[in-house]
DNA sequence: CCAGATAAGTCAATATGGCTGACGTAAATG
DNA sequence: CATTTACGTCAGCCATATTGACTTATCTGG
């Protein structure tokens, strides 16, 4: 209980512990991996906070970001594209999807096949927006690279692939 | 503008480009990132999605988490260092750091050499749900990393210390 | 052709986790 | 002793997410 280092002020985790790698006895005995996960959400905050900045100047915020970025990777997706892809729900997705398509950033147009369809697609100011973004986080990723070689990003994006749930998410289309 | 594609559903990111690697000409001529930035968003949703769940369970959040593990992490940590490391407000930090005094997740005890120091530090039921969370999230991260091999791991932590702003932070111990 | 499913939009209420600004109190410190 | 620091707290605001219910338009299968 008295056991809080008192004196000696603890470091921050930031420059932190140098990781006995993913090897320390831990009481659980199992030797969780601290580093990573710690650097997990400090990458990502720093990640999206440097976007923040730029959407904030126009009035949006993250979700606006998700929206614009993947309408803009993928035009003519589809609202329930959309929906699948962020994982949020129909309402969360409406307030800012309105608000970008007032503003001029998106546009719909119905469905040739399925009139039903509001097909997204960025106008050019959109595709300024979400490129002008994406540019300032591939820099960071791309210095985070710079470091490492070739082989270095195949393991990263292993990596981050293996994060992600593969939820086998029946193809919305055809074959099958 | 017409160049919406529509018959052929657009395949969801996710599965998707199996990417032109980090070269394939952009209007823009770059050539951005665009596989990298999708995975930090879904590896981090996922990443933290899981955890969510056990949170819910305990009727706390996602904020309860970052302040429990950090504490758990840096037992005898002082509210102002937790505010470092969270990049939070005070008021921010105050609501759920009450919550987990409150549930005895927490103790705060009174600093030796300073009293006016609240040192932080988690009981052992608190002990008990980081561990197990972080359990998880290690699980995540070693199935993530073990198609890779340990050069694969420093690829990984070096890529994501990358990602931080190291801000200089001023050291606000000894030393200078 | 029509019943039912589907795509999209919307209203209302609620929770969470950030934020600012303003104060108060105790304790350290020059 | 005046000032600074560490911490807490009240009050209000905003962004983003949620659930649940309902409407409209359109497609589709029997």
């Amino acid at each position: 209980m008295a056991d809080v280092n008192v004196a000696q002020r603890p470091r921050l985790v930031e420059k932190a512990p140098r990781a006995a790698g993913p090897a320390s006895p831990e009481g659980a005995g199992a030797a969780l991996d601290f580093e990573l996960i710690e650097l997990m959400f400090f990458a990502y905050r720093d990640f999206v906070a440097e976007a923040d900045e730029t959407l904030a100047e126009f009035g949006f915020g993250r979700a606006h970001h998700r929206v614009l970025h993947f309408v803009n990777r993928q035009p003519g997706l589809r609202v329930t594209d959309l929906l699948d892809t962020l994982r949020i729900t129909k309402q969360s997705l409406g307030r800012v999807l309105k608000q970008l398509v007032d503003d001029g950033y998106i546009e719909q147009t119905p469905g040739a096949v399925d009139r039903r369809e509001r097909l997204l697609a960025p106008t050019e100011k959109g595709r300024r927006l979400a490129l002008d973004l994406a540019a300032r986080q591939h820099a960071r990723i791309a210095a985070a690279l710079a470091p490492l070689g070739p082989e270095g990003r195949d393991a990263v994006r292993a990596f981050l692939a293996g994060m992600v749930d593969e939820t086998p998410r029946p193809p919305r289309d055809v074959e099958t």
